[in-house]
DNA sequence: AACAATGTTCAGTC
DNA sequence: GGACTGAACATTGT
């Protein structure tokens, strides 16, 4: 699930729910989500201080430490959840409180309180770690100006899907998401960065925000006109015609057959 | 059993 | 350095 718009709900929930309690204890025994950090590492550097404040950049969230402790970077990965829980026991979470494995939870801080906050990952690729790179990151695809999508959307010669989903030029655009947006603005995910025109740079930065306005307000990428239809023999929702089904940029990708078509030689190979 | 999956990262090649 | 591929990571779901 988490692209920008379920991680801005997680950083939200975090903002509302985990700040300003006192840290009791830290469970950072998973050492491949707490890479590479070693066991007990999270644990000395954050016990005894509190959460001052929630940021995110693109998909990654990282939380203030107070008495100028270090950031706490906290990334979902494929399917990751937060988890807050308070003094009472109730447990918060977006979208409502939905079942979960105790094996399930991969990162725990315990509060003074008795509360908690947890990273829930079945799958294991979220990862948590001390001051995080966010320089690393290009600017987050819910803050880019006009005049910076231009640039970073028409440079070089890559896929546009490929340029999309490229955290370190623009930090927020899952595959899902990536989709949704060429699907609104009518380009071809393979079509080259270079050739793309003005007027398709700006389609494409409108779609950015719709796609995104529409995702947070609807409660994630999920949520995306196009998303139901990426399936075989989906259709288009805007016009009928058939999807397509390849793969670009690495990831499973799928268009509208005749509102994407892709251009003479644009194709890879 | 085989394969795909909403993410990142790294090695290798051209 | 840019572009690209494939694999790896750990695990679940179909």
């Amino acid at each position: 699930m988490p692209e920008l718009p379920e991680v801005e709900t997680a950083r939200s929930l975090i903002a509302g729910e985990a700040l300003h309690r006192r840290i009791a204890d830290v469970d950072d025994s998973d050492t491949f989500v707490c890479r590479p950090h070693s066991p007990g590492e999270l644990r000395a550097a954050l016990t005894g201080r509190e959460l001052t404040r929630a940021r995110r950049r693109g998909k990654t969230m990282w939380c203030e430490t107070s008495e100028g402790g270090p950031d706490l970077g906290i990334h979902l990965g494929m399917g990751g959840r937060i988890v807050v829980t308070a003094a009472d026991g109730r447990a918060a979470e977006v979208g409502g409180p939905r079942p979960r494995k105790a094996e399930w939870d991969r990162f725990t801080l315990t509060f003074t309180d008795g509360g908690s906050l947890v990273l829930f990952d079945k799958r294991r690729l979220g990862r948590v770690r001390l001051n995080p790179d966010i320089d690393a990151l290009g600017p987050d695809a819910a803050e880019v100006t006009r005049a910076e999508f231009r640039d970073l959307i028409t440079r070089g010669s890559v896929a546009v899907k490929a340029r999309l989903l490229d955290q370190s030029k623009i930090a927020g655009v899952g595959n899902l998401l990536a989709d949704e947006i060429l699907w609104r603005a009518k380009v071809s995910p393979a079509a080259r960065t270079g050739s793309l025109r003005r007027a398709e740079a700006d389609r494409l930065y409108r779609a950015l925000r719709a796609a995104l306005d529409s995702a947070i307000a609807r409660g994630g990428v999920h949520t995306g006109e196009v998303i139901a239809a990426r399936r075989p023999g989906g259709t288009c929702p805007r016009c009928g015609a058939e999807m397509r089904h390849g793969t670009v940029g690495g990831r499973s990708t799928w268009w509208c057959s005749r509102e994407q078509a892709v251009q003479p030689g644009t194709w890879p190979q």
